[in-house]
DNA sequence: CTTAGTGCAAAACCTTTGCAGGTTG
DNA sequence: CAACCTGCAAAGGTTTTGCACTAAG
């Protein structure tokens, strides 16, 4: 959306947000600083919602307005990713960089349970990849299938009556 | 969800659709028959509402909700996979086969567009990914970023004022 | 002091659901 | 002929938006 041609290297998060804030002339908010922190502190992944949550327990309540909107700015910004894995809400998870490390999802279309599973040659092979005139930012690999205990309650019950 | 032993190779997708219905006692509608036949024939990827109207303008209106839940069916039954490639409504594309091959999506953040990539080794390597007690049945890897054309225009208005 | 950001609530949007009537098995 | 499916409209849940007020630059 914006401009961030800022080195991904040896930038902390909040060095690496205000640079991004400034050079796109948008304002450096508390709100918005708070919002980062608390989201960068969660662990997995977090929806808006929960956030919302997160940073009201935390006696820093903030309206949803600000929450999307902070979180938009964070992902434009590569510090977060969105994910929509299913029906629900969007989920928001810390980029990959050199502290938190490239994943995959395991989604199970039975119960809806959401797994990360970590494959180097995989996400090298990815990350190797180059397309005609796109400019890649980042990806998400998501696989869906049934989890172990999904399989496994639907074999029980296949034995009973199928 | 439901019950899908049926070998892949060598259906056609109606006998594959039929088999299905009757292996998971479902009715064999012909608002279910003519919606598959109807989302198969379209290229690349199609919303509900899109499908809605596709089936209007053949001249064989159905409800949105006949759609949505048979659109599920196809899903469920392995002939269309959904796609949430942003905040927008849900995509349903063929589910690659014999005759479909698989590909991936380059989704620009910019303009939203969407562009299927093919990539062999890519796609081999994922498919003979294998993660302990989880049963894959497929898989989506969306690569984002800014597509040659937002690239373009970025540039030129970076050139005026910045 | 100008203008963007915040909070609130309402709107917009996609998708699901409840109910009455029609169709399938 | 019982149960399921369809169509319609209304409800549900998530995200965006309009407006008055506050705060950043």
């Amino acid at each position: 959306m914006s401009i961030m041609c800022a080195a991904k290297t040896s930038l902390t998060a909040r060095e690496r947000f205000d640079l991004y804030l400034r050079s796109n002339h948008k304002r450096r908010t508390v709100e918005r600083f708070a919002i980062m922190d608390r989201v960068l502190r969660a662990p997995g992944h977090v929806s808006a919602e929960e956030l919302c949550k997160l940073m009201k327990d935390d006696g820093y309540p903030v309206s949803a307005a600000t929450v999307y909107s902070t979180l938009e700015l964070l992902v434009d910004c590569g510090l977060l990713v969105r994910q929509r894995f299913n029906d629900k809400a969007s989920l928001y998870e810390k980029a990959s960089s050199g502290t938190t490390s490239a994943h995959h999802h395991l989604i199970c279309t039975c119960c809806g349970k959401i797994k990360e599973v970590r494959d180097p040659a995989l996400t090298d092979l990815i990350a190797s990849r180059h397309f005609a005139g796109f400019t890649q930012s980042y990806y998400s690999l998501n696989i869906y299938g049934i989890c172990g205990s999904c399989s496994r309650r639907r074999r029980k019950k296949g034995k009973d009556k199928e």
